[in-house]
DNA sequence: CTGTTAGCGCATTCAC
DNA sequence: GTGAATGCGCTAACAG
């Protein structure tokens, strides 16, 4: 037995487009006859089909949201804030991760393609300009986080990751840091070459000298600070602090640190960047440069919300401030 | 200019038909022809368009995937392997958050049917009685992680919970702890509940005597764990050893132990449940029990995947062995 | 305000 | 092996 709208408008004894016109709120509609017809779909159990109703309209009411690794902890949160926006604006979020690898990017980017999305937030790097121009030239509203260029129908997030991270080097240079470490994310994606540069910038800034064997890779994900830092402890000069590209990073070199037998902060002071709910409970709590998610995600749905055509609409750059949150994993140098 | 299957047909000199033959493989097509559409495809940089495969074929190639919170670290692994099955294997993933709330459950729930799924795992226990008869009902495969019965299109993980939290108990008991709290999760959900008893009855089955103040109450989240935590240091005799219901709470509940100014293990042992991959970096490395994603999600993907129709497929019910992982915030009892 | 009708883009019968 | 025609369930003109 079907159960479409066809069989909702003989139990409710009306036509198919009032069935319609009633489920999309309509106000043409008497209070009467929608009551009537609300009636019939709540005997019948009736939801209408997503799939039916996008081809009709040629909108699907659904956002591409397209994230590097949702193991990451950064990436939930902002799913987590982005969703509860689109729950409340009555639209559906279509998530899908790349893996940091551009092979994966790329099914995603078709994904979105064939499911109509009304717009696409990238909130990840693994972005090739052909694919970009896939989604744009088909006028799809598109938001970046700290990528690329404005321009019609391509807004962009654009986070000031250099003052962050110069709040966080002028914090250590307070405390008396001057051999200070960096473990990067991987260095063949552009923003974290933005704050690779960002650092050795800031140190130089604030009269400090770079040390080579104190610039380390990581990947972003535990195992690599952990690694990148162990690396770093075989240094000849130790450092007395370190910065990280993000608080995963740097949740990954605290255990390489302890595990050196070192204490933190007396030995060794670390700062992470995103500030992720865990922060707040490793041991000590860490100090870290603040990206809030939350204001990421509402920025990146108004964004696409607010754009509903690609073909009028020109982009918008829109800033977002990062902020130290001062913990217990730093503290003054040792004399 | 619309951009169809109709287009590709007029390039490659063919019939709609057969260009839909080819994209979906069917072997009644000479390979000749077949490469004439393809080139036509890839020229015109055609996607077809899923709304309107979907509606016609009556199929969605599409799962569901319920969680409860997609900001606890075990579901974003649990969604990663999911996912990684889902692309192996041609399908697409609807991730819908409950965010361990009834109501947004029922919304979930709802977007599922209207997207017209061809399967649910449903990996948390929000989960009402007529909410998955609405489901079951309409002949799609569900699949649980250890919550209700097995039953026609219904399989169910079954997490044998009480064998890992006597793991735990025991090895506890083998440090020489008598006195072990236990933090669990939100009491009005039953798997909560089913650890909360285990850990009871685990108790009396070593010989010991359960402490009700030692009984506390978390949330499944960090501050939960924290919160419930700094009541139980409250209590007149402190316990020695505490186990929790998931490695978030164990986090939580260090921070507290600390914030006591107490130290792990010395103090007080921990012992968490799900092995999580923080778990490995928290300071000490936290002793858990491990309830491995990556099986749990082939598992859930496999039982839809085998199930294509609910109608005659029988529901089976699937066993997970969680293991206890020993690391180091668990020692002996001090004299 | 309500009903009729014509697509939306594709899969899927049938014929050939 | 290929093409023409029908229908999936719904929305959106267009009448009335």
């Amino acid at each position: 037995m079907p159960m479409n709208i066809k069989e909702v408008a003989r139990l409710a004894g009306v036509s198919t487009a009032t069935v319609s016109r009633t489920i999309n709120g309509s106000d043409k509609v008497t209070t009467e006859t929608a009551e009537r017809v609300k009636r019939a779909i709540e005997q019948l159990k009736f939801y209408p089909n997503t799939n039916a109703r996008a081809l009709g309209s040629g909108k699907s009411s659904l956002y591409g949201l397209i994230i590097s690794d949702i193991t990451n902890p950064f990436f939930p949160e902002l799913v987590k804030s982005f969703e509860d926006m689109a729950v409340q604006y009555g639209q559906e979020v279509l998530i899908a991760n790349t893996n940091y690898d551009k092979h994966r990017m790329e099914h995603c980017v078709v994904r979105m393609l064939q499911r109509k999305v009304d717009g696409v937030a990238i909130m990840t790097s693994e972005m090739e300009e052909h694919l970009i121009d896939e989604l744009s030239s088909r006028k799809i509203p598109l938001v970046f986080l700290d990528m690329g260029t404005v321009q019609r129908g391509i807004s962009n997030i654009a986070v000031d990751y250099p003052a962050g991270i110069d709040a966080g080097v002028a914090y250590l240079r307070e405390l008396g840091h001057e051999h200070i470490g960096f473990i990067s994310g991987p260095l063949n994606l552009v923003p974290a070459q933005v704050r690779h540069k960002g650092f050795m910038k800031s140190m130089r800034r604030q009269g400090l000298t770079v040390d080579k064997s104190l610039m380390q890779e990581g990947n972003h994900r535990m195992d690599g600070g952990h690694d990148a830092m162990a690396r770093m402890l075989k240094s000849k000069r130790r450092p007395t602090a370190v910065m990280t590209s993000n608080d995963v990073t740097a949740i990954g070199a605290m255990g390489a640190i302890y595990e050196h037998g070192l204490k933190i902060p007396r030995d060794i002071s670390v700062v992470g960047f995103d500030d992720i709910a865990m922060s707040a409970f490793t041991q000590p709590a860490l100090t870290t440069v603040r990206l809030p998610r939350d204001e990421v995600a509402r920025v990146a749905f108004r964004a696409l919300y607010g754009t509903q055509n690609a073909a009028t609409a020109k982009g918008v750059e829109y800033r977002i401030e990062p902020k130290i949150v001062i913990r217990n994993s730093t503290g003054p140098v040792r004399g």
